[in-house]
DNA sequence: CGTAAATAGATTCATTCGAATATAGTTGAG
DNA sequence: CTCAACTATATTCGAATGAATCTATTTACG
C-alpha cells in the first residue's frame, strides 16, 4: 500500500527508509566502539551540548530543547552524571526553580576524549564509503530535512 | 589525530550529525502522528517486515536481522503481538527450535492501514523540503552508507 | 549410534524509558 | 498583598530495553 498513490510519493518512502536504516546502523556500528568510556552515546550528547554552552553554563529546560530525550530522562540522567562528578549543577540565580548546569573539569576533559575519538570513527566509517563531495552533499540534503539552511539561524544556534 | 587535523574529517563529522539529526527529527515527527493506532513504530517495522514475508511466514531468527533491536526483545514484542491476535507463530516443521511468523488477517489490515497513513505522512515531510530528484540522490547516498548497494567495510569494528 | 559444538528462541535481571503527576518557584490581575 | 495560572524540575509508576544466561534442538564428527 506504501506505493499505491504515486511513483514520486513511493520514492520519498524509499528515501526515508533508506535515511533510518543509514543512521541506525551507522548509530550501532558507533554504539560498539570502544571510545565510549563506559557512557552511552545519549550521555556524550548531553556533554556535547555542555561543551557548546557560555561559561555560565545552561539551563535543564534549553538542554532538553537541544536533545530529543523526555525531560524527566534528562533529568534523572543528569543526576547520575552530577553523582560521578561530570557536570556541576546549581541553582539559577534569577530563577529559583532553574538549575545551570556545566562541565566540571573532569567532564569537559571526558567529553573532549570522547568527541575525539568517536569523530575518528565517525570519520572512518563515513569516508571509506562516500567522497568527500558526496558528504558534502549529503549534510547539504538532510540539513534541508530540518530546516537546518532556512534563511535564518544557520550558525548553529539551533533553537528547534 | 582527530577532529582537528583536516577539513575532510571535519565535513565527514558534519555529515553525520546533519544524517542524525534529520533522521531524529523526522523520527519524532512521525511518531507523534495519529496515524499508529497505538502501536509503536517499532511494532510497525514487525508488521511490515511481516507483510513482506513468504506465505508461509518468516523464521523469528530472520526477522531480528531485518530489524535493529535485540533479540530478547523481539521476543518479547512478538508475544504481546500474538496475544493481540496480530501476528499467528507456529513450530518451524523443519527445525523444532524455531518458529515461524506471519501476520494474522488483523495483522495485515492493520499493517496496511498504519503503512498507508505512515506513507502519507513520510510523503508529506520529506517532499515538502525536497524536490524528487533530490530525494533519489538522497536515497543513493544512504544507501550506500550501509551498503545496499556494495559490501564494503574499513571500520574493523562492525560485524554483519 | 553418541557426544560436543552450534543455533533458535525464551527467560532473568538490572537499568532506563516516557507519561502522568507532584512540588516548588514565578508571574500577573486586581 | 493574595490568589490563580504558569513554568522548571523532580518523582512515581508501569512498561520496555539489552546483556547475559538458560533450554531445547540440530548438526558435525568420531
Amino acid at each position: 500500500m506504501t506505493g499505491r498513490s504515486g511513483g514520486a510519493a513511493r520514492e520519498a518512502v524509499a528515501a526515508w527508509e533508506s535515511l533510518f536504516r543509514a543512521q541506525s546502523e551507522l548509530f550501532r556500528g558507533f554504539s560498539q566502539s570502544p571510545v565510549w568510556h563506559g557512557r552511552t552515546m545519549r550521555e556524550y550528547d548531553v556533554l556535547y551540548q555542555l561543551s557548546l554552552a557560555p561559561e555560565a553554563g545552561m539551563r535543564q529546560r534549553d538542554l532538553t530543547d537541544r536533545l530529543l530525550i523526555s525531560q524527566p530522562s534528562l533529568s534523572r540522567m543528569i543526576d547520575r552524571m552530577v553523582d560521578e562528578g561530570l557536570i556541576d549543577r546549581s541553582p539559577d540565580p534569577r530563577d529559583g526553580r532553574g538549575a545551570m548546569l556545566c562541565l566540571t573539569a573532569d567532564g569537559r576533559a571526558l567529553q573532549r576524549r570522547i568527541g575525539a575519538g568517536h569523530a575518528s570513527d565517525v570519520a572512518k566509517a563515513m569516508r571509506g564509503r562516500l567522497s568527500d563531495a558526496e558528504l558534502v552533499q549529503l549534510r547539504q540534503l538532510t540539513d534541508r530535512l530540518t530546516g537546518a539552511d532556512g534563511p535564518r539561524d544557520t550558525t548553529g544556534g539551533t533553537r528547534s
